[in-house]
DNA sequence: AGTCAATGTGATCACCGTTCACATTGACAA
DNA sequence: TTGTCAATGTGAACGGTGATCACATTGACT
């Protein structure tokens, strides 16, 4: 954790780095500033070079949370299976969005706390979140095109309902309300598929046998 | 804020409510014991005569939050409309679940709390939280005997996603996602309702037309 | 080689959680 | 009524924390 140099170089993302292993390892209760910069190998005031303030370096945490999780969503609905099928495209979405919280809770904790994550923070976060909502919705839209939905229900009902269900998910697996024996990536996504089948058949137009 | 005794007379009631004052006022991160002491006008030191530490005096606040849910829920399934109807009084404790969180933010926050509601904190939040389960899943589990599921999905599965959805929706609504226009006693009460129409939708048995 | 803006340092401040020796009090026994 | 004690509140103190500031070091550019 030493250094050659009085000057660090990028101490910048080794602050974020050094913030997202701590909140993981003790919880976001406990994060400090000056943790953060011992991690880093340097002196307690050297992050205020970079950030304001403890918000701002959070908030800075969130922006790469929600790149990641932004590119991960991208990813999935980019992907060969699904091209060319919205509906496959909005659910493969919503299984990256869980396994997001799955497989990085400290990045999904800060990034959904409503003092870091807040959108009207920070243009970046911002931004992203606007892109990706709208990817999203346009996916729903699609289908919708297609006649794919239930005339009974608005497809903005349907929007709210999905994201509604898929954030619950992901807050009750960081929130510990599943048990254990679920917990695997393979567990989760089962869990995000059933649920995603049974709000379906909600809202699918059923053969009219 | 000042009193005339050495002693408060009931201290330990007094901070569990200057908590949650503060709470709702500035948000769980900045609340501090010696606020709540001073708030309650008393030394800083006072509060250690009731409370361990900070997290037994959250774990208090949880306590009484839970309580109160309960409390809400339990008259929601009792009530006369829904007298004799399983799946009405299910209906009836998730709109209460949801108007809890609307109208006890601070309550809600720190009983999600994973540092403060777990269950695993306290006897009383365990055995509260597991005769809340048990209640709704008892009417669920009457429902299922009158036949009103579609044998498609098990009553777990139907269980899981009612409660992930109307969680999804009470955290949404605290953390702010949902636009303020939408946000009514009105309006929180008719967004759980659809909600829950389109999830039963999926799940209710459809006449055989 | 000299200059400057960027970056890191150490001292310092106010606030926080927590502890401890000490003060005050109400309740109950004598 | 008085004396005693356990419960409860006080104030000073400790180490940790976010934040600021004057000062030190450095790389880059003249």
């Amino acid at each position: 954790m030493s250094r050659k140099n009085y000057h660090h170089g990028d101490l910048r993302n080794a602050l974020i780095e050094a913030a997202l292993r701590l909140i993981e390892r003790e919880g976001a209760h406990d994060f400090s500033m000056r943790e953060a910069a011992k991690e880093a190998g340097v002196a307690a005031s050297a992050p205020y070079r970079h950030f304001e303030d403890k918000t701002a370096l959070m908030v800075a945490v969130a922006e790469v949370a929600l790149a990641e999780l932004r590119q991960r969503m991208r990813d999935a609905m980019t992907g060969e299976e699904v091209a060319g099928q919205p509906l496959e495209q909005y659910r493969a979405a919503g299984i990256a969005y869980v396994l997001f919280a799955y497989e990085r809770p400290a990045h999904f904790r800060v990034l959904h706390d409503t003092k870091y994550g807040d959108p009207a923070r920070s243009e970046k976060l911002a931004s992203y979140h606007q892109e990706n909502v709208s990817d999203i919705a346009e996916k729903l839209a699609r289908a919708d095109e297609h006649g794919m939905f239930d005339r009974e229900f608005s497809h903005e009902l349907i929007e709210f309902a999905a994201s509604t269900i898929m954030y619950g998910l992901a807050r009750r697996i960081i929130d510990g309300h599943i048990p254990e024996e679920v917990l695997s990536k393979e567990g989760v996504e089962a869990l995000a598929n059933q649920l995603g089948e049974l709000l379906a058949s909600g809202f699918l137009q059923k053969p009219t046998a």
